[in-house]
DNA sequence: AGCTACATGTAACGAGTTACATGATTAT
DNA sequence: ATAATCATGTAACTCGTTACATGTAGCT
């Protein structure tokens, strides 16, 4: 599975501690992988058994220690490998889609409100998302092709919460 | 979590074995939930130990006997309460987007590769989807609430499957 | 003779969630 | 005062995957 690798390729552009890595699971990596912060610091420990990523303790005035993890040249081959093998589509598990089909045993106004909040939830991120497309990626032609995969799970990210909020306003539609 | 309401749920439609449930999660559920055969196996232990759901053997001719499991009084009311509770969306892990940060690893031909494939296998669920879409729900203006309902996941399922096409092309575009 | 479909399960393991535990600093 | 941010972890539990185990019927 795929924590592993999606720390991997983080810590291959630059060093991050356990938390660092947990705040930008939460906010800028989101569009493409999930993870809570106690699921970090455990498959960090197995990764550095392992020998893929190394640590180092910076010493911070103010704040508690921290440990800087940056990946190994064992690391780099064990992504290298992963990269070559064929990605498989996610698993789709979708609580609100097993509510509609049971949805005849609660009042209507219930599932319209949870799609409307659902509405509101996509049109949030989908907010964010635009912003940061304007901001880090608004010339195109100028992108490295590095910058244009990062462009390009931005973009799927993008795409998702637009098709989300097409399907709540058809779905608020069509049972109002 | 929710694979026990989604079995839940199933089951207050119609009466089915775990071997029933499997292929109806494999196939026509796909859209909004997927289990595996073993995971699917368990949870009906549960919920049959906890009351929510009901067994009967049923004996066949030329074919091992089964065990018909159907909803109880109980499970309806653990489904009602569960309904009311807000749905969350669900968490994103996509291991191609994960790949294509790493992307500059590999060979370019390796990523458009694997989203080649990507655009093959949404294509063919996308197919799937639209042809259910004709045979099933054509004429929209008959349907009940209930059918409404049913429909919309199966929208939700297009139109997922139609973003990742697009998101597909998009990126192939770029990359080559 | 071998494959697919039907039918139900156990066991082990890996991944994800929730609760608990600690402690300093900074902002309201 | 108290809440939020920074920082790291352990423990228990649930959920999801993979491997193992068994046996019949029908098709090629």
């Amino acid at each position: 599975m795929a924590l592993t690798h999606a720390i991997l390729v983080t810590l291959g552009d630059e060093s991050y501690s356990g938390y660092d890595l947990w705040k930008k699971f939460s906010q800028t990596s989101r569009y493409y992988w999930q993870a809570s912060q106690q699921q970090i610091y455990r498959e960090l420990g197995k990764l550095e058994k392992e020998g893929a990523i190394a640590s180092e303790v910076v010493p911070q005035e103010g704040r508690p220690d921290k440990k800087l993890y940056r990946i190994t040249d064992q690391g780099v081959e064990k992504l290298k490998t992963w990269l070559l093998e064929p990605a498989e589509p996610m698993a789709v598990r979708e609580e609100l889609l097993v509510k509609l089909i049971a949805a005849n045993l609660v009042p209507k106004s219930v599932i319209l409100q949870q799609i409307q909040s659902r509405l509101q939830i996509h049109s949030k991120q989908l907010l964010v998302y635009k912003t940061k497309e304007q901001e880090k990626f608004s010339d195109l032609a100028q992108l490295s092709y590095k910058q244009k995969c990062h462009y390009l799970t931005l973009r799927c990210g993008i795409r998702y919460e637009s098709s989300w909020i097409a399907w709540c306003e058809e779905a608020i539609a069509m049972l109002s």
